[in-house]
DNA sequence: TTAAAATATTTGTTGAAGCAACCTTTTTTA
DNA sequence: TAAAAAAGGTTGCTTCAACAAATATTTTAA
């Protein structure tokens, strides 16, 4: 089922706006699906994102800072949400020591053995879900990044 | 520049997760284009979104039920949402005579015109912003769509 | 026909998000 | 070097969102 017919709207000014109005109610999609998994594992959205890019500076520490800055949504909250990590023992906190303005977040043993455990469902899903070949794929990436540019 | 220098990350499973990561970080930049607009006419997102589909329907009302399944986020909240357009007179409440547990949304004279001037600038946003052919926006909703079915 | 189930919407409560003010430390500059 | 500006984080306040319970009406089923 097209765009179109899933959101019951017959015009669009242009197939560029509809592509816009696509990525949305794709994006929406997407997180409808994430959703689920992240809430069984008590964690939500950002609190994945945030241990996402902890495992991947891993073994080092990233500043709250650089996290703010890969983000994918830039939240303004991001020290709450890092008091959430730490209080579940994902995460743990501390002063840098080349900055003393800065504070050094580390993901956990914790926070890295929930992550293994998500990745499992988390792949599966991608696997099931997966409905584009190869080049499909490297197709959708180089048109989304040519929106952007 | 592609997905990858922008979040700084080298790697993925696959380039079908790559994609996945892509739709997310798309959305939150046309949402972030979108916001200064949005905020400037003193709306937010997701009241923007309802006005829309309720000039979808004009001169019809639509019931809160009908906007919820169209809203491209499903909120749990469009009551309030309601609450908030129809205290700034740009949507009409009744009940519907129909179905007498059912409300009638209406989009109000000062709510269309609303969207009209806020339309120009949408429109104008769209036009500078759109870096595709007519040829690969097709391409892109093919893709898009495909990764929903 | 009447009680039970389902539907449409609203509202109370709680947790998260955005904004701006604030504190501390570092960097800049006159 | 001392004052001003900038940078890194945290916190208070207000608004927004999710969830569930409540209300009113309609539909279903015994």
């Amino acid at each position: 089922m097209g765009i179109s017919e899933e959101i019951k709207q017959e015009k669009f000014k242009s197939e560029f706006s509809k592509a816009v109005v696509n990525i949305l109610y794709t994006n929406s999609w997407i997180n409808q699906q994430n959703l689920q998994l992240f809430k069984s594992y008590g964690l939500t959205t950002p609190q994945f994102n945030i241990l996402r890019i902890l495992r991947g500076q891993h073994p080092n520490p990233a500043t709250v800072n650089l996290l703010i800055d890969r983000m994918l949504d830039k939240s303004s909250n991001a020290s709450r949400i890092i008091d959430k990590l730490e209080q579940k023992g994902l995460v743990v906190r501390s002063q840098c020591s080349k900055d003393r303005r800065a504070v050094d977040v580390l993901i956990s043993a914790r926070g890295l053995d929930l992550l293994a455990k998500m990745d499992d469902e988390m792949h599966a899903w991608e696997r099931s879900s997966n409905n584009l070949t190869e080049k499909e794929a490297e197709m959708l990436n180089f048109l989304l990044d040519k929106v952007r540019s």
